[in-house]
DNA sequence: TCTGAATCGGAACCGGAACTTCGGTTCCTC
DNA sequence: GAGGAACCGAAGTTCCGGTTCCGATTCAGA
């Protein structure tokens, strides 16, 4: 496996890029079920190259979901500037879920993510922790949210937003769920 | 294919029986993952019994979601015969998702029951839909539920619950999820 | 009991998809 | 601009799991 830091040939370089936009192209089209020699083609590049700077499928989606959950932490840290405690929670959720439409592969992932281990995200997974309990705390002690919600709940609301996104694909059904579960987590 | 209401030979006739079983047992622990040499060796018959008796693996998944589908029925009856609307509503869902606790392969089928066709047990389906239906209708006109709820919604619901079941397993983290959006439903 | 038709078992088949290999090509350095 | 290391690509290889085939076996009616 080609290390990506390190000083890559331009050809190289270039094609590492490729394969990983076919591959985040393909995998939000078609989930997991997204064929190497798929990616591979739609990257113009033949198969012993994604296999060069991938040694498996598990790792080009490990970095898929990575860069997914960067995001996610980006997402978390703008939230948390918002003043009114339930408006961040809220734009947290929403924004979190938004980002996730439309991608069949993260949606697999996220609604797996408590149970998998997903080798090599923990530490994206701890940094999105972080901000992420802030704003729930913050809720919590506003009395805006009911009293007994923690961080665990967040990743049970989106499996349960995530499944309806995937298993209800196209239509903005998950908004419908989102609305009920909200209502929910009021005091 | 033997179709299972002729005169069926005894040993016919058995070895149907141990198949439903044991494919029952092993999609319950292994979900659709479970491989027919596995259900054939456990059922203690060989794979061509297994095959003559469905002809495909996907029947014989169909037939266990089918008999899972008519247990729902039931529970929605019995269900519908408490006299508290809200009672009423509660049971139907909290005893479905008992229901499907602990078996994987019907907590996928819950989850794709919407989007997937599941040719065969449209008849099931609706069976289960009118006191489904019922049971919401007279919760929403008693008011002790949100005033937009609909039928829709409760496969939608339980597509998160079952989520929750199938990616954090063992646990009863799926109850806290069902009070969260039960919490939800309230007007 | 005897017979043949239905049923059984599991080895072989087959397609699909991840992964490997290696001769040819391209890029970078001197 | 020449040499060689790094890289490319696509035709194999392998593995896995659903499906089929057919000789052996068992059942049920006469």
């Amino acid at each position: 496996m080609i290390p990506p830091q390190k000083t890559l040939r331009a050809d190289a370089r270039r094609n590492r890029e490729r394969i990983l936009a076919s591959a985040q192209t393909l995998f939000a089209r078609d989930g997991d079920k997204a064929q190497m020699d798929e990616i591979a083609e739609h990257a113009g590049v033949g198969m012993g190259t994604v296999y060069r700077h991938f040694p498996t499928k598990e790792h080009l989606l490990t970095e898929m979901v990575r860069s997914r959950f960067t995001r996610f932490t980006e997402i978390a840290l703008e939230s948390e500037r918002i003043e009114d405690p339930f408006e961040a929670l809220e734009s947290l959720i929403v924004r979190s879920a938004e980002e996730v439409e439309g991608d069949a592969g993260f949606q697999l992932a996220m609604m797996g993510s408590d149970q998998l281990e997903w080798e090599g995200i923990e530490q994206e997974k701890a940094a999105f922790a972080e901000p992420t309990g802030r704003i729930i705390g913050r809720a919590v002690e506003a009395g805006v949210v009911r009293d007994d919600l923690t961080f665990e709940d967040f990743p049970m609301v989106m499996c349960g937003i995530t499944s309806t996104m995937y298993f209800s694909p196209g239509g903005a059904k998950w908004r419908r769920h989102l609305e009920l579960v909200f209502a929910g987590l009021r005091p």
